[in-house]
DNA sequence: AAAAAAATATCAAACGATTGCGAAAAAATT
DNA sequence: AATTTTTTCGCAATCGTTTGATATTTTTTT
């Protein structure tokens, strides 16, 4: 069966597709009586508009384009949630695609993206991505990118993420309000700028406002890794009473290790983290963390797109803040 | 700066713009010294065939639409993820929307879907949708709809979903053989066939094979809920020796209250659930599990789409194979 | 009742690519 | 050298929609 077109409808009509067309849209030109004669074939055929015809005549496609490192992951998936939920609203659809943190996939799905001739897109760099030209070239093309979480340095481009120094800091204030000891921090990926930001200004704040706290800090890449690494030190004469895990990842594998351990929490061992608010809250008691909403990062992120779409450039690095949820870990 | 077209290519070549089409693709007509000139100058242009002419005029859109009820989910993510890298290997793209399993978004995004001439629906049911008169005209427009997880009854659509019946079955199985005598199930939204469906499998198993064995039956739609029933029913005097949870939702609450009451898993209770897998481990120890992997579903999915795609109609129901994975927990 | 104004509807050219068919040029065959 | 065959390329229609310009009809004004 073949789609309703509006020359089926102009011919059933015995009118022209011009008429047909404008009926459909509300345009003034067109007396009520046709447009409700329009409609109402229309909508006894099923009629939809075909939009690659629309887009290839007004040259805009109304689909944003989407990066993540990986779909299935607890903070992209709520950015995606709220991405798809604005764009809903604004008559945008979504073409998500993930890069698997390989930057050959990234590039094709930017061709991708580019032969959809989307009206933007949301980008997250992965790991170790230095193609930044391709981007470069898709602003120049008038094509807005709005990068998310994993940001290039450049500020020739428009970014938002979340504020890592600030969730660093508050950890580290409501570790020093807790006359915490002997911290163990635990960050992610060394090679992540993310895990470097945070780190640093951990460290500067602590070295800063409580010099007498003794830190051990290490980088975990995996859940496994961050629970040896806790099973280690936490094996150590002097063990630490409290625990900073950047990621959920390495929030997992302390959890697992103090689970095994039946270290009691937080009489024994204080826990804080930086998280989206899922995994901490799956334990008993609950672990106190700093929030940093994916979601939150993608409303921002759209807004910043449309500000993009409407108003030409709009160069800036926005981030969204957060806030410390307290548990019963610290 | 404007797009590089066909034209532009034929153009500055004074070839005709047929030519140019031809020789990008290699067609035998073209001479070799035409191709190499054509490409030449389409890579140094940046020429990107603007995918929506394509699908004008070849009506064709290389476009997935997939419709979930969420896509931050544990269980979705991982199916989105399958799809997607089985699209992209196969030259297409995905649109995801969500539903959230309201019915009425769920109509919009099938609309925005046949506006956008997708090749076909990867579609999950939203839970009380009954609008399946709308997936009908899809497919009598040749519009290939596949169903996973939450799949409608009627046998004129080809879905695909985890066996589960034998999810519910393996566990039986597995908690008779651990002699329980007590057993606490807790299934998922009670309107929900899936839940329907696991129950009376679980229930026909054990009524069967175990009849001695007391079980009884709750369902609970959060794990605010599951908590709650596990609470009330291990205040009892006959305090359950087993439970099993229908979903990580259910196992997520019945953990803490585990947790926070302090049962000594698998002495004092033995636990059971079926997961992707992500949850279960997360605790000490380990919860044992029957795994239905998303990711599988999402591959045979693919599978059974492309089918559809290229051999007609394919009505069939295929279930994804699911397996138990031993924890520490029973 | 004629002229001007307003309302309504149509024409036709795009948008960028594909493709059957026909034409011109080059090569091969007689 | 004339004819056939092959190679190489161009013409033009088409996909479905939008939209500026134009034409036709109706209504209003004088």
């Amino acid at each position: 069966m073949t789609n309703t077109t509006l020359k089926l409808l102009a011919q059933q009509l015995q009118l022209s597709i011009s008429t047909v067309s404008r009926a459909l849209k509300d345009h003034p030109d067109i007396s009520a009586a046709t447009k409700a004669k329009v409609h109402a074939l229309a909508n006894s055929l099923d009629y939809e508009p075909n939009a690659y015809a629309i887009q290839l005549r007004t040259q805009s496609s109304k689909i944003f384009g989407v990066i993540v490192p990986a779909i299935s992951n607890l903070f992209y998936d709520s950015f995606i949630a709220a991405v798809e939920e604005e764009s809903r609203k604004n008559g945008y659809a979504l073409m998500i695609l993930q890069s698997s943190n390989q930057p050959e996939i990234e590039l094709d799905n930017l061709k991708i993206f580019r032969q959809n001739r989307v009206s933007g897109v949301f980008a997250c760099l992965s790991a170790n991505a230095e193609n930044l030209e391709t981007y470069q070239k898709m602003t120049e093309k008038e094509i807005p990118v709005v990068f998310f979480d994993i940001v290039p340095k450049d500020n020739k481009f428009t970014k938002v993420r979340m504020a890592d120094e600030r969730c660093a800091v508050i950890a580290a204030e409501e570790i020093i309000k807790r006359n915490a000891k002997k911290v163990l921090a635990i960050f992610g990926d060394a090679g992540l700028s993310i895990s470097q930001k945070r780190k640093q200004a951990f460290q500067n704040f602590m070295e800063t406002y409580a010099p007498k706290v003794h830190c051990t800090y290490v980088n975990a890449n995996s859940s496994v890794e961050s629970e040896e690494l806790f099973r280690k030190q936490f094996s150590k004469a002097q063990k630490p009473d409290t625990v900073f895990a950047m990621t959920d990842e390495v929030l997992i594998g302390v959890m697992k290790a103090v689970q095994a351990l039946e270290i009691k929490v937080p009489s024994q061992l204080g826990v804080i983290g930086i998280s989206n608010g899922f995994i901490p809250t799956l334990y008993h008691p609950k672990i106190s963390y700093v929030e940093t909403s994916g979601y939150e990062l993608g409303k921002l992120a759209f807004v910043q797109m449309m500000a993009n779409i409407k108003g030409g450039k709009t160069l800036t690095e926005l981030t969204v803040e957060v806030k410390f949820v307290p548990g019963e870990s610290l």
